[in-house]
Order: structure tokens, then C-alpha cells, then sequence
DNA sequence: CAACCATATCGTTAATCACCGATATAGTAT
DNA sequence: ATACTATATCGGTGATTAACGATATGGTTG
């Protein structure tokens, strides 16, 4: 359906939420983690999630205190569109410094405090 | 580029615009015919094909007193980002319709009043 | 059960956006 | 040159959105 699409693209079409979805490429992340390496408050990055999961890009689950954030792999056209886009902000600088900034997050460090 | 991605999602992550390069991956067509199918006022549309030009996603070239707009075709992202999205609109009945009237649409029977 | 924690939701604000009618533009035809 | 025509641009309006701080939620731990 073309509000389905229509609410993809919207979701795909937010630098932030871009930024999440690629960090997510990599490997699955907590809010707490992907709110340190943006840096935004917590209540955007959570809205920012809330809009990838209702285009269902993203899907959650807990992790004792935490809620884990992944990629929807399951439909087919959602795959190839992530691995479209994943592959095309590859070459990105911006994005290679989220990447290793995520590579080295973690939950317990920052909530440590 | 993250902004490149991000300008051609918001383009695409609107239901007319959607429409609009669904009917151009049929085949090219001018403002008048655009505007026919899509019945909203011709400022409207001007401003829709504005975004999908700035985002590269179509381009334009005259035909007499028409401008003609067609896909953009040249970069391999684009192609396979636009044809995912068309292949995916395929199955939207919205779209079919919209694909009937722009087979019978015509610029100089539109226009001859 | 009480305190605590990570996350979600709420209320607000400033910015962006879709839409329209009216007008400007630039090319064609008379 | 003048009139005409298809399209682009302008100005305004109501709706949506990204951001924040403050607060609510609901599960975990003491």
C-alpha cells in the first residue's frame, strides 16, 4: 500500500533516524547507548525510535533494565531497501564516526553513574 | 551523503509524490497530465515535481509549450531505490488507478479549452 | 513494598510543509 | 510587437514535526 511506503520513506527521511538506522545495521542497541553517541535528549531519541517502529523498520525487546532496539529483517522489500540504503552511507564520514563511537558504547559504563 | 539519503526519503515520503514518480516510471508526462491525474491544483504539483527535482530523483526537458518530466535514471542507487519502490507499488490498487488515467490522459486534449 | 532505574509519554515551542489562489515568467503563435 | 499558454513562483493558512525538560510508567532490586 502506498501509505505504507509513504510512512517508510517518511521515517528514512530524518538525519537522526538515518543515523539510528545504520548504527543498527551494525549491531543492536539499547536507548541509552544510541542517545550517548547522537547526543540528543532522551525523550527525542526515544520519539525517534517510536516513529522507525511504527514504519515497523525496528523492533524491540528487553534486556533486564534495557530495551534493546534491531532492524527488522523479515519482509523482503524492508531487507533490501536497509541493505540499499546501509550500503550507500557506508561511504559516509559521518557515519563511519557513529560507527565507532557505537563499537565502543556500553550500557553499563553510562548508566554506571 | 546522510543528507543526500535523507533529501531523497523526504521526497519519496509523500503519498502524491509517490503517485507522481509511480506514473513516471510508466513513462514520461508534462504538468497538465500530472496535475489531471492527481486533481490538485496545478501550484500544487509544480511544487511536488520542485522536490523530486531537488532531490534528483526527475528531471525535466521542454516539449513545445510543455515541460515533460521523467525519472532520473543514471545513478545505480537511484534506479535500484526507484525501481524497489515502483516494483512494491505494483501491487497498490490506488496505483493502478492512477495508472489507467495516465495511459488515457492526453496534454492537447487537457489543454484545448 | 519501597526505592530506583531505563525508557516512554506529555506539553510546549519554533520550524517545516502541503495546499490554495493569484500573479509572474518565458516561450510560442498570431 | 501582442496576445496567449503552460508552468513557476509568491504569500498566506492550517497541519505536522523535531526538539526539549518535566513527569509518568513499569519492571527490577534491595
Amino acid at each position: 500500500m502506498v501509505e505504507k511506503i509513504e510512512k517508510i520513506n517518511k521515517a528514512l527521511g530524518d538525519k537522526n533516524r538515518l543515523r539510528i538506522i545504520y548504527m543498527l545495521s551494525q549491531k543492536p542497541m539499547c536507548v541509552c547507548e544510541i542517545t550517548e553517541v547522537l547526543q540528543l535528549s532522551q525523550s527525542t531519541v526515544s520519539g525517534h525510535l517510536r516513529v522507525l517502529k511504527d514504519a515497523e523498520l525496528v523492533e524491540d525487546s528487553k534486556d533486564g533494565l534495557w530495551v534493546e532496539y534491531r532492524l527488522c529483517q523479515n519482509d523482503g522489500f524492508l531487507k533490501d531497501l536497509l541493505n540499499l540504503i546501509s550500503g550507500e552511507l557506508n561511504c559516509d564520514p559521518e557515519m563511519e564516526k557513529d560507527r565507532q563511537l557505537a563499537a565502543h558504547v556500553n550500557r553499563e559504563t553510562i548508566c554506571k553513574k
